[in-house]
DNA sequence: TAGCGTTACGCAAACGTTTTCGTGTGGAAA
DNA sequence: TTTCCACACGAAAACGTTTGCGTAACGCTA
């Protein structure tokens, strides 16, 4: 089991010194043409490849983006990465991705971990325990030390960076507005708790659309999940015989449960009560019906956010000292779920 | 914008060695306690870290896992990383994650650019283009190099290295075996094209459980689907007017089509035809009805490959010389679409 | 033949660590 | 006063690169 060739090797069995070597890979004038072939013959022979470590410890950059994201099981978080990876790959950046699991104490360990020496800047949607405890000292660091941080999605409004962000909570109006367009009155939302910042706001947004509408918000029409993994019986116990024609659901997940338990509660979708869910994954695509979603539109999310951020990394002064916040358009896209049938 | 503090700057402020100061914030006795304190107190305050690069070049490791893997927007692959992170974390090594978006050129970019330098070790499945090139120097490179690799799901046979796989025609046996035994008769299947290792083999799983049942194979109850983007219209016309009571889809993607298919086409699930997929995914769970499925149990998986990489990479001459491979169960997940009826 | 300019290469520093092997200082014993 | 031994610390090498600068050797001109 051979090690990897390094620089040095070559020289030692070429008996040149290690500078020649190096020269004569780059071409170098001052390297006669004769060593220069002879040098490249030989490395390619042993196929030699720089050494990256190296090379990040010299130019004190790494080329790698760090990616930090709340959970890796996630259809909208990977398909942001997707967008990363795609302008990453472009301009020579490799991507590195960590999870946090939501865990703030795993989200600072990784941004230590990626900040001591893996990574040139960050790429970030922070975990809800985080977004609770009001703690970003680690984000803070991070950039006091010269490494650009751009957040997306749950951002944090009292850090100054780079941010991308779709508009919350004008995506819940036009989820709203849909609904009151297709002549729904009684429109029931299921959100998050409000230290989410996403869900606040869209949650605000459609707060928004029925006072335009000027229908008076119900707060029994209002129903906020903590526990999103046992979200069934909440959702359950809460559409129970409740008299309305629209759900509004903030994500997914939320959206699919209620279909099902519409369905078990024998109400037609969407004859009887229309839904509407909140990013365009596979679950709203592939129901049946398939349901009518407000897309988040995630890799041009990834594309911005690395575009902004390998801007900040190679840009000069001028570009470093400003930061610039990215809203992303949302888009209605009109599924079976709510069909206008009144 | 200050830069990250280093040892040297220390020892400057400090009026000390560098080695002095590395010493002292290992606490070795050779350094006075005084001098120890106030290195400390001088690290803390500055928020010294390390540098992984300089630690990674001195120590020839960089205690990070380069994961490889065709597809980022992937619940079961999604769910395999969630499983290496975790043992990961535990051993204090960091995941490295990159796609190679099933393309043979991008799979091996990513290779060798976490080869050279970034990652100790790789777990890996291949691309879909891999598989059917069958080029696989790039694999075998990295492994003369020294460097452990783990192949997961999509493996090579050829390559001699440690493996996590499931038995896929053992699973596809018991999908099919699940159907008969409720009294199918007439199943179909929907498979991929057979350079897919995994497709081929649940192909086999199937025909086998066939035979044992003396169901003679029909040859025009096989669909092989090369454009799986585009599998809806294959599919529909595939399964129009067919006299079949049972379908057997190789992975998830198919199963939710077929059941939407034949929803369209006036079938009731499981009345008229059953259901059965492979991969227990949010949309065979989410769906209406829930989806009878194989289980990969891909959390797993990646427990076991990065314990299997772990070993390798820690472990003695013994251990390195020999490889394993791991087959990892799959379990049936009885659900609505495949009610006993008959 | 002395002086000069090329050509073709090597030296050494630097990036930030860790670690081995000195070494200067002081006090105590002889 | 000399010798010896802790003690506390520093120098330097090494990991693998890149690159500015120094310099032998050579051929040519004056």
């Amino acid at each position: 089991m051979k090690r990897k060739v390094t620089l040095k090797q070559i020289a030692k069995e070429l008996d040149v010194s290690i500078s020649t070597v190096s020269k004569a890979l780059k071409d170098s004038v001052e390297i006669s043409l004769d060593t220069r072939q002879k040098v490249k013959a030989f490395a390619k022979l042993y196929n030699y490849k720089p050494n990256n470590i190296a090379l990040s410890l010299k130019n004190r950059k790494t080329k790698t983006i760090g990616v930090i994201i709340p959970e890796i099981v996630h259809h909208f978080f990977t398909t942001v990465i997707g967008g990363v990876e795609k302008v990453a790959n472009e301009k020579g950046y490799n991507v590195i991705i960590c999870s946090s699991n939501n865990s703030f104490d795993k989200e600072v360990i990784n941004m230590e971990m990626l900040a001591s020496g893996s990574a040139d800047g960050f790429i970030l949607s922070v975990a809800k325990e985080t977004q609770l405890k009001k703690d970003y000292h680690h984000i803070e660091e991070t950039m006091s030390q010269g490494m650009p941080v751009v957040l997306f999605d749950r951002i944090i409004d009292e850090i100054v960076c780079d941010k991308v962000i779709i508009d919350d909570a004008k995506g819940a109006q036009t989820a709203t507005n849909h609904l009151l367009s297709i002549g729904c009155k009684k429109i029931a939302i299921l959100t998050t708790v409000d230290y989410i910042s996403v869900g606040k706001l869209r949650t605000n947004g459609y707060l928004r659309a029925l006072r335009a509408y000027d229908i008076p918000e119900k707060e029994e029409l209002i129903l906020k999940i903590e526990d999103i993994d046992n979200c069934e019986t909440e959702i359950s116990s809460f559409l129970k015989d409740k008299d309305i024609d629209a759900v509004f659901a903030v994500n997914e997940l939320f959206a699919v449960t209620a279909a099902k338990v519409l369905n078990s509660q024998g109400k037609r979708i969407p004859e009887d009560i229309a839904i509407i869910g909140f990013t365009d994954g596979i679950l709203s695509k592939h129901f049946i019906p398939s349901l009518t979603t407000i897309s988040q539109h995630g890799e041009d999310m990834g594309v911005r956010a690395a575009k902004l951020l390998i801007d900040k990394l190679e840009g000069d002064e001028a570009v470093t000292e400003e930061y610039r916040t990215v809203i992303i358009d949302t888009s209605l896209v009109q599924r079976q779920s709510t069909k206008k049938t009144k």
